[in-house]
DNA sequence: ATGGCAGGAAGCTCCTGA
C-alpha cells in the first residue's frame, strides 16, 4: 500500500495536479492539507471519476483536510474527538486495517504570538487522543503538515532558524512526543537525498535555491513501521505553473 | 532592516501562511 500526505495550498488551485500525480504515481491513500474549501465545493465527483473515494472536513478559505482512496474507508472521524476546534485539521479513516490520520498541524506564526500557544495546547491535545487511538489501533499512521522541523538537518540555515517558529524547542518538544507514543520517522528509516525538504517559500527562488524545511511527515506505530520499504519527497509537482509551496511525501508499506 | 510570493475574500487592501 502507498501512502502519502500534501498540503496543497488550496484544492481548487491544485486539483489539475492532484488528478495527474495521481494518475502517474498511483498511491492508495493521500492525505490532503489546506484544502481550503467548504464540504459543499469539495471535488468528490472529479476524484471518484480518477477512480478515489474521498472523505474531507473543510471551510473557507483557510485549513481544511481531506484523504483521498482508491480503497473502501471506514470509521470517517473528523477533528479530535473531545477537543472542540472550530479550525477544520484532523480527519481520520480505517484503510485495509490501517487507522489513517491526516493532519493539518498549527503554524504558529512567530513564537511570541498567540497563535504560537494554540499550536502549543493543540499538540497536547493531538498527543493524549493519539495514545487512546493507537491502543485501539495499533496500526496507525499519523500523516500532515506538522508545521515542525524536527532537527536541524530538516532546515537549510539551522542557525537563521534557530528558536524560531517551525523550529523552536517546544515544538521540538512535542514532535518527541508523538514519537514517544511508538512512532516512527518513516522519512529517516532510509537513507535520503542531502538537503531533503518538503516546504519552500515562494519568494527569493528558494525552491530553485534548495532554501527549504521539512515539515510534512509519516509517522508509522512499529507494525506499520516494520512494512515500511520506502519513503521520499516527491517533487516532481513543482515543475508545474503554479505549483503548491509543499512536496508530497511518499511512504511505501509492504 | 525590510520585503520578497501566493491564495482567498473582498473590493482596489488585508490577513494568513511558514
Amino acid at each position: 500500500m502507498k501512502i502519502a500526505t500534501w498540503n496543497v495550498n488550496s484544492l481548487k488551485v491544485r486539483l489539475g495536479h492532484l488528478l495527474e500525480w495521481l494518475g502517474r504515481e498511483t498511491p492508495d491513500v493521500v492525505c490532503l492539507q489546506e484544502t481550503k474549501l467548504e464540504d459543499a465545493v469539495f471535488p468528490a465527483a472529479e476524484l471518484l471519476a480518477a477512480g478515489y473515494a474521498s472523505v474531507f472536513s473543510g471551510q473557507k478559505t483557510y485549513n481544511g483536510v481531506a484523504i483521498v482512496s482508491r480503497l473502501p474507508m471506514s470509521d470517517v472521524v473528523a477533528g479530535i474527538p473531545g477537543y472542540a476546534d472550530e479550525q477544520k485539521r484532523v480527519i481520520s479513516a480505517t484503510v485495509a486495517g490501517s487507522r489513517i490520520v491526516c493532519a493539518y498541524i498549527p503554524n504558529g506564526q512567530s513564537v511570541d504570538s498567540d497563535k504560537y500557544q494554540y499550536k502549543l495546547q493543540w499538540l497536547t491535545a493531538l498527543t493524549a487522543w493519539l495514545q487512546s487511538e493507537i491502543a485501539g489501533h495499533p496500526r496507525l499512521a499519523l500523516l500532515g503538515d506538522y508545521n515542525i522541523a524536527p532537527e536541524d538537518i530538516d532546515v537549510h540555515d539551522p542557525a537563521a532558524w534557530a528558536g524560531q517558529v517551525l523550529c523552536s524547542g517546544p515544538e521540538r518538544d512535542a514532535f518527541r512526543g508523538l514519537i514517544a507514543l511508538g512512532l516512527s520517522d518513516s522519512f529517516r528509516r532510509f537513507p535520503q537525498p542531502e538537503r531533503s525538504f518538503t516546504w519552500w517559500d515562494y519568494r527569493m527562488n528558494a525552491f530553485r535555491r534548495k532554501m527549504g524545511l521539512r515539515i510534512d511527515h509519516i509517522l508509522l506505530t512499529t507494525p506499520l513501521a516494520e512494512t515500511c520499504t520506502a519513503c521520499r519527497v516527491d517533487v516532481s509537482l513543482r515543475g508545474l505553473e503554479r505549483p503548491s509551496d509543499h512536496a508530497p511525501v511518499i511512504a511505501e508499506l509492504a
